[in-house]
DNA sequence: CGCCCTGACGCAAGTCTGTTGCACCAAGGG
DNA sequence: CCCTTGGTGCAACAGACTTGCGTCAGGGCG
């Protein structure tokens, strides 16, 4: 016994390392969205993360500033999937960032996806942005999830 | 005299006769509303059409109802090109549809570009949702075009 | 041409996300 | 262990967006 608790706090302990390495506090609430960040697949709202936390006691004022901090120091990434409501995602250590995989949105029930696979080519004699040479651009694909389908 | 009266007439009348065309009544604000989005290059946010017409007596809501009737009848898109602002733009009555290809979105001046020539493919031994085979997603590019480069 | 029905307008209030001021409290370096 | 610095909770604010409701007008029809 005690093995779990170990793990639990080994996890803890290394997201608090986490985000003192990035310069911030390692305080409770910081940890828990990370943590949260971290679990969740999909880019995650502010209220959705009030949702969660509040329950245990964790105001959103704080929680916004929250994930304002990790999105200052590079722990994670503030987007708008185009439905008007700002959604932060865990940036990981291998340095997944938004720019690099596309996103899918439902139109229909509004969920996220991750396009891990997929990129835009641009076809025969045609002049793209600049932009998406030098892989700066932010992909979003809108349409009707296999669910909502 | 009576010329420019006459074709100021004739356009008021033009645009009286899409509006009704495309199944709305054609009121006064509609028309304002239309006009202002067909004489301005880039996409407009609802306050800054309040602000344009809300001194010739025109209410808030009302131009906002303008707007989104505007959108829902396909005179209008509404699109956030990143800072969390509606934006309607006039839709030419080419029918550029807006499924067939990929939008290329300014970051900072909220220009938008048609890619015609670029397409989404997906990578090895991936899954992407089946909306995407059908080719029914929307695909929206968002980075800092050239100008703003 | 005038009536009537349906939908649009004006007003005002309400909602929701995002944001901030301030007093109190805790993380963690010394 | 203390002190400083920064974080937290509470509450209020801002601004875009949205809606209910009573009144008014577009335009089809007689």
């Amino acid at each position: 016994m005690g093995r779990v608790r170990a793990s639990e706090q080994g996890e803890a302990q290394a997201l608090r390392d986490e985000l003192r390495g990035a310069g911030l506090r390692a305080t409770p609430s910081r940890v828990m969205v990370l943590r949260l960040l971290r679990g969740s697949g999909a880019p995650v709202s502010h209220s959705e993360v009030s949702e969660s936390l509040e329950s245990s006691g964790w105001d959103r004022a704080t929680l916004y500033r929250n994930l304002l901090d990790l999105t200052r120091v590079g722990l994670a990434r503030r987007t708008d999937v185009g439905d008007h409501v700002w959604r932060f995602e865990a940036v990981t250590a291998k340095g997944h960032r938004t720019e690099e995989h596309p996103h899918f949105v439902c139109n229909q029930c509004g969920t996220i996806e991750c396009l891990d696979g997929l990129t835009v080519v641009s076809g025969p004699g045609r002049k793209a942005p600049k932009a998406l040479r030098r892989n700066a651009v932010e992909i979003q694909l809108k349409g009707l999830c296999d669910r909502c389908f």
